[in-house]
DNA sequence: CCATATTGCTACGGTGGCGTAGCTTTCACA
DNA sequence: TGTGAAAGCTACGCCACCGTAGCAATATGG
């Protein structure tokens, strides 16, 4: 048995290389879980050998963080796209439910990305934890300036600004969550003219 | 070097062994994540050898389910008997209130356990997070039930039921989360007092 | 105090991922 | 067209975990 020498997977400058190889990883991520994202498993996904990951990424550990820093910058910056955050004539309220409804319908084109972001952690590999703990912190305290804004516009904090908060970000995160899960049950529409509704009927934010 | 033979571990019999196993594993995975779940690291954490661990568990996804299914048993008890069920001269909203504040106290007293089931999974096992959902169905139904009392109660459906019962369950796991993870700057006092007025600022439910 | 079931242990062979050393092919450019 | 750097590849040795076969200690009850 001549071991025949397998076929030269096509070149590619580092930085191509490096893009495809958390595509794989990605797809890995949602197929079989964090167990299923081995170095050997990237490299078999994306046609390529070991030495040529190793070559990118020192370890497991840069795989994982490494895809989900890129994928929270573009996850952010899909929302952000598509949330045109110049213009505010429009009261806190109408702010918070269009994110929402930006947010969900950047969920259900990219749900792998998202789900990464929506339905991960613990007992997950702790740098990722941390990464996402990191970026969730970000955006938290957006959302807290909104909630303050919005209670500080409609009159005395009759709620507590910081669970306001949180409680406005757990609200897009179970309708992203929904969208993800159980997409036929709750389209976007349903679930943003939900939101809507119950930020209306709070006395502010 | 005689091999010196490991001394006898305490003989157990097989429910109790299973019982201190399965503490064994609860314990590895609250402090390495799915990762650190594995039957050498079970055994060795009981002081014990692998075989007594394949007496009890045919495979590692035995252990997982088994635990699982213990820890929600004891969860769901943990909270139904905080919560008396029976009297019911409360309104929904005072019952949901309760039903919180039960949880949430629950939830500070074992926090391993229920880090299990309300910071888990996805990139973990397969068939964890089918336990998981499979409690979660149950504990949505009963959710849901409570909501549409409330909604009928309290006049018209204006509030989509369904919607409402995820977001009544989203505002205890949010509490939960935030109880086990920043334990000093939310205690169940002041996360009780917010659901307690955001539930009273809503027209129903 | 001995027989025997029960409980636990040692000791493997097997698999699969990790990470690296050193060789081979490509390809851009002279 | 030929050459050298860049990009890939093969092939290891290592280690941790899996799962099992067969032996050793310890209880119990006759």
């Amino acid at each position: 048995m001549s071991t025949t020498r397998r076929k030269y997977a096509p070149r590619l400058p580092p930085a191509q290389r490096r893009d495809q190889l958390l595509d794989g990883a990605l797809a890995l991520l949602a197929e079989g879980g964090f167990d299923a994202l081995t170095m050997e498993a990237v490299a078999r996904r994306s046609g390529v050998t070991k030495p040529v990951v190793y070559e990118l990424f020192a370890n497991r550990a840069e795989v994982i963080s490494g895809l989900l820093a890129r994928e929270a910058e573009r996850a952010t910056a899909q929302v952000l796209e598509a949330i045109p955050s110049g213009l505010d004539d429009r009261s806190p309220k109408d702010l918070y439910t269009d994110g929402v409804r930006a947010f969900v319908h950047a969920v259900v084109e990219s749900p792998d990305r998202w789900r990464l972001v929506l339905l991960p952690p613990e007992g997950t590999p702790v740098e990722f934890r941390r990464q996402v703990e990191l970026v969730r912190a970000q955006v938290t305290e957006q959302v807290n300036a909104l909630a303050d804004l919005g209670l500080k516009a409609m009159g005395g904090p009759e709620l507590d600004a910081e669970l306001l908060g949180h409680t406005m970000l757990a609200l897009a995160e179970m309708s992203g969550r929904l969208a993800i899960t159980d997409p036929e049950r709750f389209p976007p529409d349903r679930l943003v003219a939900f939101v809507g509704k119950i930020a209306h009927f709070l006395p502010n934010g």
